[in-house]
DNA sequence: TTGAAAGCGCTAACAG
DNA sequence: CTGTTAGCGCTTTCAA
């Protein structure tokens, strides 16, 4: 199996009998073309179906229309935000550019790994989800998502995770709940800091003391959360009621109750956080503190476009989290 | 607000007393450096954060590990393909690039276009989702999912929309509906005729005839199904259930059939088709014939690096459908 | 109004 | 073992 080549600048010079200088020029609308040129150089490149090539390009002009979103891993938290960044490109004139690193994500400094590779080309700007270090300076103009080490120089948005975590432990509360286990992310994660936080606080005001062998880490991930999850669940004197610190893990505790023949919610309530969509689709549907995940990479995109056209003027945006009720937690 | 120059290859070179030809060298892991010089050179890489550009790097070498997923927008139908092809890509060295036209992706041939300018240089092959025409030779490797005009020369993966669609009709046949809309996509997608095909055959296997005037197009989008929404269920011979052949212009239904103060399903059934999670998020959560998306997704990057390695034996991939039984059916 | 020529950052012969 | 050289496809002065 073989493949045509690709129709090049060249391709169209030859065939409409002028040079490459004058084809860039037409197709780039540039001024000092004559009228009767640029409509046969025009005719040829739609018979041909010339399309610039975006990394010659690129690497000439240094300047692309296209913003990049850097991810990890397109997971469902990820994804999400790239609905809202689709969303809001439209208007921009920009187009979308997402990339991944091959799931290999999980080492530290990714994002700068993937950022070098297509700035300076390729890209104009990048959104970074959830970048592991923090670097002000990256070459390049830059928004953060929910950074992992919490707003720092560069241009930051995410939503309020310590007031979501004090929704998440009073609405326990008020069910009823005393014994509560906290299912934390790694504690190097600011995210994971804050939800912790805002758990310890809740219950200090409510009188609560927290029992300290119930609060464990679990990771953010589905997987690495059943081995806490088993520690938390599978004992005597088992919690009522779960807060795991995102969703994943919460579905990853649903996991471990159903193989412990734990029923949720009747024999323990789970609560999770982000409402990414896949925590509708549990069953039961997981109750969950939502963050707006898609006006979230929305506004990183409106941010990222302000930086690169020098007019952002409030580098950092928290958005607000909400309750979601669903059917993981039940009165006591 | 200005930035710091990328890293290049040249100042590697300088910084290590070497030629851009030995760094190139060891960062490609070429032979015939001496060990000492690799130690060096790696050295100052580390130190200095260098990475290749992807731009310049591809357009010389003409092979750069990439492979893209090329859509019209980020929106759930495709985000879901793209958690599939990300999961699959993890074993395979490859990394993951997914571009999207800026939302200008209404326009008939966009694929074309996106494609032209990533392929040559950037990405070794591709995967086109929903792509509007079919070309079989599109100078790269290409393996296309749910394409809008079937399966053609080149490969594909899809699922099995006839089958799906007969599923769907016979559900609310069974639950004693007679009078049942059908809200198509557009006429040119293979798939919405497939649908629709589906939906007839099962009615006359039923020996219930089909009411025309209750066969509508919805153009699978959420705003465009609003108006033959309207006229489908604003009348007095409303019909009692509605098969709308994408779950969005399902959730264009009940839009309207809020609108309209009908309960859904008390006044009238929905079902739709895709099984996006939106579809569980909708209130009530919508019954719908379940496409793997996440499965197709995985699939078509299987078969495209099949095809970039020459081992491709079967060209057409087309997966089951399922009904997933939510709340807005009843029984008659 | 047009084209020749230089060069973006990198790789791939080929010499040394 | 290392460096020189010649481009990849494109844009951009600058002359003609």
């Amino acid at each position: 199996m073989d493949f045509l080549p690709r129709v090049k600048m060249a391709d169209v010079a030859r065939e409409a009998g002028v040079s490459v200088a004058t084809v860039s020029k037409v197709v780039n609308g540039r001024y000092g073309v004559a009228q009767a040129t640029v409509d046969r150089v025009q005719q040829v490149i739609d018979t041909l179906g010339y399309e610039a090539s975006l990394g010659a390009q690129s690497l000439r002009s240094h300047r692309t229309n296209v913003l990049g979103i850097l991810v990890a891993e397109f997971e469902p938290f990820s994804t999400e935000l790239l609905k809202g960044a689709s969303a809001a490109v439209a208007s921009t004139g920009y187009e979308l550019l997402a990339y991944s690193g091959g799931g290999r994500g999980a080492d530290v400094g990714w994002e700068r790994r993937n950022l070098s590779r297509l700035s300076g080309t390729l890209i104009d700007g990048a959104i970074l989800v959830t970048p592991t270090v923090v670097e002000t300076n990256h070459g390049v103009p830059v928004v953060a998502v929910d950074p992992h080490t919490g707003p720092t120089g560069m241009p930051t948005v995410d939503s309020d995770n310590l007031a979501g975590a004090v929704l998440a432990t009073e609405y326990l509360l008020g069910l009823g709940h005393r014994s509560i286990a906290f299912l934390g992310g790694r504690a190097d994660l600011e995210s994971a800091r804050l939800r912790e936080e805002g758990f310890r606080r809740a219950m200090a005001s409510a009188g609560v003391a927290v029992d300290e062998d119930l609060v464990r880490v679990g990771g953010y991930a589905r997987d690495a959360a059943r081995t806490p999850a088993h520690e938390i669940l599978d004992r005597p004197d088992r919690p009522t009621a779960v807060f795991a610190a995102n969703d994943l893990s919460a579905l990853g505790v649903m996991d471990v109750a159903r193989d412990l023949g734990l029923d949720v919610p009747g024999d323990v309530s789970v609560i999770g956080f982000d409402n990414v969509p896949e925590s509708a689709l549990a069953s039961p549907p997981l109750t969950t503190v939502a963050q707006p995940l898609q006006e979230m990479g929305a506004a990183a995109l409106r941010m990222l476009v302000q930086v690169i056209d020098g007019t952002l003027d409030e580098p950092h945006l928290r958005l607000p989290t909400t309750l979601v009720e669903r059917a993981t937690c039940r009165p006591l």
